[in-house]
DNA sequence: CTAACTGCAAAAACTTTGCACTTTT
DNA sequence: AAAAGTGCAAAGTTTTTGCAGTTAG
């Protein structure tokens, strides 16, 4: 038995560990959806997958990613008008959203957050155990591009 | 013409300065988003609105929220499950949500926020314009609840 | 009176489910 | 061989849309 190094790795020993089998499917979701800074939604991994394996399915990619999310292996981007997963970190973190062209970025926060929650906590009597953090706005791309024209980009469409 | 006082006063000129028409459903979903600290959904506004007005749709439920989210008198919390709607504070700030009893509370806070944008905006180089923050966890209530017994409720019904 | 609003019914968008078939172990 | 996973098609859930009829201003 291997020890592979790497998240790929180290999740493909998780789930062998939990007697989930590796399908070509499945271990290509696997690998997309941690290698890639896109944060893609359930649309995009379908499409992506069905360039290799043309018999993906939707539900086949819906099925790994809940099973991934009750393993705590991906994270649920929750926007009503279009979910978007992150596998890179499993903890909860902000992300930061451009309304320009709808790059999902990951939000690096030191103690400011701790200073948040410990605030909301003091002042409510909840008790805080995770959060989604979305905050909208401008990347640094399309800061630069408003500057000359009005850009608009097209959502993407469910085929 | 009248001043009236109060976000309800306020609003229904708001509206009327603005040419739209004061029906009686429409009046009477402004009184209760503004008035209600339950964060209601869709469903629920169209529940409530129908014990008065029978003939009340989802389709003037949802009209009459677009309406109000363009104006910027309510927010909507974006969950994928169940979107809720607050019309007390149009400015955004962050929502606490109970995984035990679905309570959804306003969080207040200092100035931890603006810290962590101003984090979040310097390391990324986005700009923030607004945000959507969500915290799980329990309230005050269910932590005294689940001391004793494991409480378990059930969702809402989509008629 | 007429522009705006309502409400029905149908469509749309995304996700979930049931089940027969296939594949992994 | 058995258990698990796949994929089709159908159903589910919430939101949106088109349009004929109704109503506020």
């Amino acid at each position: 038995m291997s020890f592979p190094q790497g998240r790929y790795g180290q999740l493909l020993n998780t789930l062998r560990l939990k007697n989930y089998r590796m399908t070509p499917q499945r271990m290509e979701l696997l690998r997309l959806i941690i290698s890639s800074d896109e944060h893609p939604s359930a649309a995009q991994l379908y499409q992506q997958i069905k360039i290799d394996f043309p018999t993906m399915s939707y539900s086949t990619v819906y099925k790994t990613l809940d099973l991934l999310k009750e393993l705590s292996e991906v994270f649920e981007i929750g926007l009503r008008e279009d979910n978007h997963y992150d596998g890179k970190r499993p903890a909860p973190h902000p992300h930061l959203i451009c309304t320009n062209c709808q790059k999902i970025m990951d939000g690096e926060t030191g103690s400011s957050i701790s200073d948040l929650i410990a605030e909301l906590e003091r002042a409510s009597g909840y008790r805080i155990l995770r959060h989604q953090l979305i905050f909208y706005g401008l990347c640094p791309n399309c800061q630069k591009k408003l500057m000359v024209s009005s850009v608009v980009t097209k959502p993407d469409q469910y085929p």
